[in-house]
DNA sequence: GTGGTCTAGACCACC
DNA sequence: GTGGTCTAGACCACT
């Protein structure tokens, strides 16, 4: 995981995206132990504090589950994981989409530009 | 110009964006007279220096000048505004794209739910 | 004379300080006559109150006269115009060289910019 | 520093120039963690607000950078850091000269001038 | 009347 | 405790 940061947001809520993505993507795999809260923050340079927000805010939404002494858990609840990809993909999509109608493209313009980014990197 | 603000960005971010994008969309024209500070504050309902900042980012960026004394117009240097439409578009599409692909979606995916938004509202 | 002035100063005293080169270095001539105040302002580009007050800057410092009903001249004390000259030589260089040595170059660095500027138009 | 402003220009600007002059001259090494907003505030006696929006300039530049929640750090650039320094002799130096030579001194004279002040304190 | 600057003071997010 | 944002209100320079 490549953890570099950008400035204009909050850094645990890029580290929680960042985990819920591979937990989505199924790099953490259900049901998988994960790092501990020391590990993980070593491994991303940041305050263990900062890393226990950004593991907070994931296990609210219940892609992570906390068992006491023991450690930290991905769900093994698969249809959580893939409902919350594909909600990801749909708020971006639509975000996405929102946002460049209101710059005045228009929607052969959206088309073409996603379809030269999609097929660019082959 | 619909003034509504969420809260998990600074007022004046996105105020500038949204000025911006009512100038690269056209609403505002090339060489046209903005409002004063004061309208645009009242208009939008914050404190006439929020407004202030959000003006200086988008004059900083070039979209707009200050005449002192006389009040703010549009750049008019049509180049640049389209230029501005386009590098919002390129940058979206890839920031989009990009985080999509991150999360495990495979192109296809990934076009399909473009199509769906884009011939739904239809 | 090039009238294009940059937007962090005011404009009068822009035009104060180009006429005032302009009596310096003898374009305006001692004794001479000069454009009235709407001529210059035309010229210039800007509201006749500025190209106004402008003059009366200068006239302030004693390098024009008015005589009322005819116009405004140019000083015949050639004392003062070249007294004018030498206080800002020698007013510039002074500030000049003291913010370059705040800068932490030494004597020897800024000598040689000024140098290689001097002979790099030749 | 000496924290003495002029009524010409506005403050924040001259904070900025003070502080950047430091870094340049290597009174704030590179990598070396600033005072406060609120002590240079008070140390300054401006307002803090003031203070912050010298340091945005600055920040914005490149010389310096924050780490939220925890302070304000002099950028480990040395190169950036040198450049700045360089490129300010050089502008100076052109405007300097240019204004000058408007002015009507030939090369010569200026050259002396500057001769003659470096040469005098010693 | 325009934009620009500054102060004062409050609140918040972040580490 | 750090920086960031916002409000309120005043004053000034400029056109």
């Amino acid at each position: 995981m490549n953890w570099n940061f950008s400035e204009d947001r909050p850094i645990f809520l890029q580290i929680a995206a960042q985990i819920t993505q591979s937990i989505v993507n199924g790099q953490y795999r259900p049901g998988e132990k994960l790092p501990t809260v020391r590990e993980f923050a070593i491994q991303a340079g940041v305050n263990p504090n900062t890393m226990q927000r950004a593991l907070a805010d994931i296990e609210q939404k219940g892609l992570i589950q906390t068992r006491r002494g023991d450690g930290r858990y991905v769900t093994d609840d698969i249809g959580l994981i893939k409902q919350m990809g594909s909600d990801r993909l749909s708020l971006a999509t639509g975000e996405f989409i929102t946002a460049m109608l209101a710059l005045g493209f228009d929607k052969a313009a959206i088309q073409k530009a996603v379809q030269t980014r999609l097929t660019e990197g082959k």
